[in-house]
DNA sequence: GTAAAACCCTTGTGTTACCCAAAGGTCAAG
DNA sequence: CTTGACCTTTGGGTAACACAAGGGTTTTAC
């Protein structure tokens, strides 16, 4: 198979499989004359798994590990369950933060109908903005938590 | 007030200060003998506004658009209500997005307790991944929605 | 047989919202 | 007067691709 062929078989673009290519996901034979890459059935098998890890949640890196394990002959499946249980947390904290602004976002909507668009005075920037609380930002809490990352 | 000071009374770090700056969210003056920024307890209001829009979901851009206005004496809410109407629906998509995601990550980690670590057997990568269902790639629907991109 | 369409290659750039390091000037305290 | 804390700018890094350019190749159609 050539890129595009895997790429349709897997439903992403070729952009993508060349990426997995230069990240080391992928190894595929070079046609010897023309220099293209040629990919084989376990290869499309093999970028079928990858999709499956970033659904749930595995970087690129991660996933070069994992399948570099498994090409060694060692099973993934110890590294894949630590992965995999140290995340989930996070995606949760994700999810609450996210279903605390989409709170936010229905309450501005809300309010929005008994306040005027009026022109700033100077001081106030927009009222619907302004009347949020703050992000409370911790900075008493010993808890060494930095600025918070997104989601891989 | 200098920058780190601002920074403190906002919770962020300078760095962000700094890049708000640049991104022309904030205009400090200039100390004129040490080039030294300067800021006005204004400018610390209008940190805090902004942090109040990203916590909001907003980009930095939006933002910028949404201080230019009302710096220009223009009412910025009837652009803040579209923005936020606009981009409440894209939350819940992602919200549901990762609640799935969660899912499948327990489900894994449910199913773990039946499943052997077996060391791979040249065909199988790590049969807790390979045994979820594909990411189903929309390839007949007519609903031209590329790859999806991450939320601003 | 050949020309255009359709693919392939590599390389480099852009995206987002910051973080971090380096090199060097400035300032308050001891 | 020397630390140490803080300031400045510049430049590079992050994640996972998308996209465009410039140039070769293969397939398809006439």
């Amino acid at each position: 198979m050539k890129v595009s062929e895997l790429a349709r078989g897997a439903g992403v673009t070729a952009e993508t499989v060349r990426h997995y290519v230069r990240e080391g996901l992928l190894h595929p034979e070079r046609h010897p004359d023309n220099g293209y890459q040629l990919f084989t059935q376990d290869d499309l098998e093999r970028l079928r798994f990858i999709q499956r890890a970033r659904t749930l949640g595995f970087g690129v890196a991660e996933i070069r590990e994992i399948l570099d394990h498994a090409d060694h002959g060692d099973s993934p499946c110890p590294m894949v369950r630590d992965l995999l249980a140290s995340r989930l947390p996070q995606i949760r904290e994700r999810i609450t933060e996210l279903q605390a602004l989409a709170e936010r976002m229905e309450r501005a909507l809300d309010a929005w109908a008994e306040m005027p668009d009026g022109t700033p005075d100077g001081h106030s920037l927009c009222r619907l903005i302004e009347s949020f609380p703050e992000p409370l930002h911790a900075d008493a809490a010993p808890s060494s938590h930095k600025p918070h990352k997104e989601m891989p």
